[in-house]
DNA sequence: TAATTAGTTCGAATAAATTCGAACTATCGT
DNA sequence: ACGATAGTTCGAATTTATTCGAACTAATTA
């Protein structure tokens, strides 16, 4: 079976407590965090001590949560924060938390 | 044994993640903001359809991350929004959250 | 003193999240 | 075509959270 990454919510389907929730995680907002400072980067950059598939996982939570967006270019996964999506919905938070 | 609420962390001991945490439920959020709203309130007066151990589970862990304090005054244990601790560590957060 | 009220604590059941290895898909380079 | 690389998916184990009823503590009121 092909690859189905998980469908991203749209913008005005952004839920503040899947989003508080997926920031609520270390892992997830150490990724964030570098996200927020490095811009678009593959999975594979994000030094974490945990196997891939931990590391996929965390990366679902976040794609579903809609606070990382996921493209794909050539056999990377590019993530970027969704930092227009989420300062519309919720000014403010982002920078709160990444502050 | 008598009541002993949870310790309450300091200022400084606050971690965004257990607030992010704290906040990323519905029922607790929606205490959070009645507190903001209201100001300081007993823990009965939150109308949620959850018997009262559950609610008392969820204020212990507004109260364990540092959202909220509670104070005794006579029978009722009175619950106050950490504003003023939760701005100096997180500033913002508060405000993009109760919006 | 007894009854009521407010809310916690305990214990156990259920539900949900996290973790990891192994197997897989897809792409790239040789 | 083959091997290596990137990352997902699956399945199962473990951990953590939530839920609720019942028993409890402490303060109030009759």
């Amino acid at each position: 079976m092909p690859i189905f990454l998980p469908k991203e919510p749209l913008r005005d389907e952004l839920l503040l407590t899947a989003v508080l929730y997926a920031l609520s995680d270390e892992v997830r907002l150490g990724i964030v965090r570098q996200l927020a400072e490095g811009g678009e980067q593959p999975c594979g950059v994000f030094e974490v001590d945990r196997p891939k598939s931990s590391l996929s996982h965390h990366f679902r939570v976040l794609r579903e949560s809609g606070v990382v967006t996921t493209r794909k270019d050539g056999k990377l996964l590019m993530n970027t924060l969704r930092r227009g999506d989420l300062n519309a919905r919720f000014p403010g938070l982002l920078k709160a938390v990444l502050k």
